[in-house]
DNA sequence: CTTCTTACA
DNA sequence: TGTAAGGA
């Protein structure tokens, strides 16, 4: 109930003159304002189910503060859609909470101008990160995949007897996905500090869990019947794993310093 | 016609 | 999250 809202005066000088929104092309500071009306309309392209009520939402959530008119109308700056689109994007991308949103934000840059947004923390892998979208690559032979890692043909055997690495077979020959050949990369690494295939069961079944969690958190999104919505979920699900790669980086440098300590 | 707040499902 | 109501 309750409402003497003040007359709206109007909100803004031409509203959708320029939907074309080249957000690309910078340089227009502080001239245009958009209502929370155009910038839906200006976001839903990327984000599909983006609304007024949840862009509200974010407000509420002390997100965004958008500037008002004389008669309460929210004007949102280039920087709000800015920083509007870098919250959307955390959240699709990264699935932070918005508290953590928040502090991010308040902490540090993405609220003016563009977004510094690759600034994610995908550090090393090995050698070329792999991803989880490129399903479709190339196969290696056992001999390749010698070759390449500098591994021992028992490292391999042993690797597959803990079911580390699968391959599969084609014409009688057993190929290796290019992940896997990163994997026997990697554990070959590990081979010349003493750390043994056996050792290796207690990853990959930490390396199972952490795929059935993701998986099922991305599950509706994988299943959506829009394929530009699936190829973000992949995309998500890359993400995810780079940053729980992260997390366990950080973890472990926290317990191996109590250690050594 | 659009947006606003509040309340409610 | 979405939506209906009552106003501006």
């Amino acid at each position: 109930m309750a409402s003497t809202q003040q007359a709206p005066q109007v909100p803004l000088e031409r509203k959708l003159d320029d939907e074309t929104l080249p957000d690309a092309l910078a340089s227009s500071p502080p001239r245009k304002s958009l209502t929370i009306g155009a910038v839906c309309k200006a976001l839903v392209q990327e984000f599909p189910d983006i609304s007024i009520s949840k862009i509200r939402y974010l407000e509420d959530q002390k997100l965004l503060s958008p500037r008002r008119t004389p008669g309460g109308y929210r004007l949102y700056s280039q920087s709000d859609v800015a920083r509007l689109r870098t919250i959307l994007r955390m959240q699709r991308d990264e699935f932070l909470p918005l508290r953590v949103i928040r502090q991010e934000l308040a902490a540090g840059r993405a609220g003016d101008a563009e977004v510094p947004r690759p600034a994610r923390e995908g550090k090393r892998a090995w050698r070329g990160s792999v991803s989880v979208s490129q399903q479709a690559g190339a196969l290696y032979s056992l001999q390749d995949v010698l070759e390449e890692t500098g591994a021992e043909a028992k490292l391999v055997r042993e690797l597959e007897e803990y079911g580390v690495v699968k391959g599969e077979m084609r014409g009688g020959v057993r190929y290796y996905e290019e992940t896997e050949r990163e994997i026997v990369g990697a554990v070959s690494e590990l081979a010349r500090y003493g750390v043994g295939g056996r050792n290796l069961r207690v990853f990959r079944s930490s390396a199972d869990r952490e795929a059935n969690l993701l998986q099922q958190i991305l599950a509706p999104a994988l299943r959506s019947r829009n394929p530009q919505r699936r190829k973000e979920a992949v995309e998500a699900l890359e993400n995810l794993a780079t940053v729980t790669t992260h997390l366990k980086h950080l973890l472990l440098v926290r317990d191996l310093r109590k250690i050594v300590r």
